[in-house]
DNA sequence: GCCTAGGTCCCGTGC
DNA sequence: GCACGGGGCCTAGGC
């Protein structure tokens, strides 16, 4: 753990080359200063004179984040090679990326703070509540979407995409569903119409039904379904991590 | 600009208190150290122990960084109301959010560095090579698409909608163009189908013809277009700012 | 407030 | 490598 308060450009130069420049895939560096920031890539910007953050992450990952908002204004991609140098007595960034092709350039005129320190983290997010979820509740109690359903393959792949869920009903009509964790979108919809299609065509069905099951559907959503004679089912979420590692939620 | 260097819980939480917690709309905090993530709101998560940086925002936005990757691993959205204490010697970090409703546990058994400063920053990115640009670039030159294209109307708004670019053809026939900056998608189709579907409704005309412009289209993309009588353009991308210094991508 | 659509989306997965 | 789809997506804009 280095750091260095308030350093010159040169100085912080010097810092960087001690002790970021040999060996950047283990150490993090953290640089404040005002700064202004010009991208070219898949897009160009300009970013004129303000104080941010400037993080460098041990997988060559470029952050610039400003006082507000979650989302760094500029960045380049995990991959990146950086190089720092003085140019007219101001710290200067330079970041390249290849695949897509990118590059942006920091320059700080006046530096609040450079550190340099290894982050050691092996540690995975366990994580509920996502589509895939909503899938094994559906599959582990199809009564949820109707009595007598009988799912009969996940991940069912078509010609365009793959089903969610692929099934029988109780008259033995093939079942399209379409999962949605939240909101249920007008594209969910073109979705589930595209299997139905597939589907149809694939088992020369007159007969294929479509259901799309999600959280919320909005009127919209629900009124484009109905012209295309398709179905939804609102269901609730429930959020669960597995049993070991459940606690409850009085701990926060 | 204040930084403690590996403090123990309770200086820590004495330094957070005397430098952020009154103002925590002016200050942006940075806290480095081992930890533990718990988090629950849209979904649930739970991150083992490992070192991070945790970024919180002037406007309550909260960031947990891993050493590796762009995104973080966990975070709380914009407007978050954050709170330290101490529990078991370790420094606890709690945010909440409402809407959505939204709760983050930072637990620490090891600190590395806390710093708390005041960023001040009112520049706003300038950006370019954006959708609206791509659609700015076929107005001012609709040959770009095709000889004696008439554009009328932009963002025309219809049921399911809106519609990127609206014109007429050499034969007065309806054009409706389905604009993207990078990839078209198999989603781009189903958005032209339904604006073609709905002109074709609006205006009681059985001919109406779709394009979608974009710099690339897969091919299964250019099949599906095919099997709905839809048409493309492949465009290059000019990336122009304000200034007027014209630059392609081939320049890397 | 809800909802739609774009993004330098990012990221994993399957080909 | 390309491409497709999910995401605690985020964010802006419209109503």
């Amino acid at each position: 753990m280095h750091t260095a308060l308030h350093p010159s450009a040169s100085d912080a130069l010097h810092f960087i080359n001690e002790y970021h420049t040999s060996k950047p895939e283990k150490t993090m560096l953290l640089v404040m200063g005002e700064c202004i920031v010009d991208y070219q890539g898949r897009a160009r910007s300009l970013l004129d004179w303000g104080e941010r953050l400037i993080m460098i992450k041990q997988d060559g990952t470029v952050l610039v984040h400003q006082p507000v908002m979650r989302e760094p204004v500029n960045w380049q991609p995990t991959g990146s090679i950086t190089e720092f140098k003085i140019k007219d007595e101001q710290l200067i960034l330079n970041c390249r990326h290849l695949h897509p092709a990118e590059k942006m350039r920091v320059a700080f005129r006046r530096l609040k703070l450079v550190t340099a320190t290894s982050l050691v983290d092996h540690a995975n997010l366990i994580i509920a509540g996502m589509e895939i979820d909503v899938v094994n509740q559906i599959v582990s109690d199809p009564t949820i979407i109707e009595e007598n359903l009988r799912i009969v393959k996940r991940e069912k792949p078509v010609k365009t995409g793959s089903i969610d869920l692929f099934g029988f009903d109780k008259n033995h009509v093939p079942v399209v569903i379409e999962v949605k964790r939240s909101l249920a979108t007008i594209s969910s919809v073109h979705q589930l119409r595209m299997y139905v299609k597939d589907i149809k065509k694939d088992r020369k069905e007159p007969k294929v039904r479509g259901i799309l099951c999600a959280p919320r559907v909005p009127d919209m959503v629900k009124k484009l379904l109905e012209e295309h004679n398709l179905e939804w089912r609102e269901v609730e979420r429930k959020v669960v991590l597995p049993d070991n590692r459940q606690r409850t939620l009085k701990e926060f």
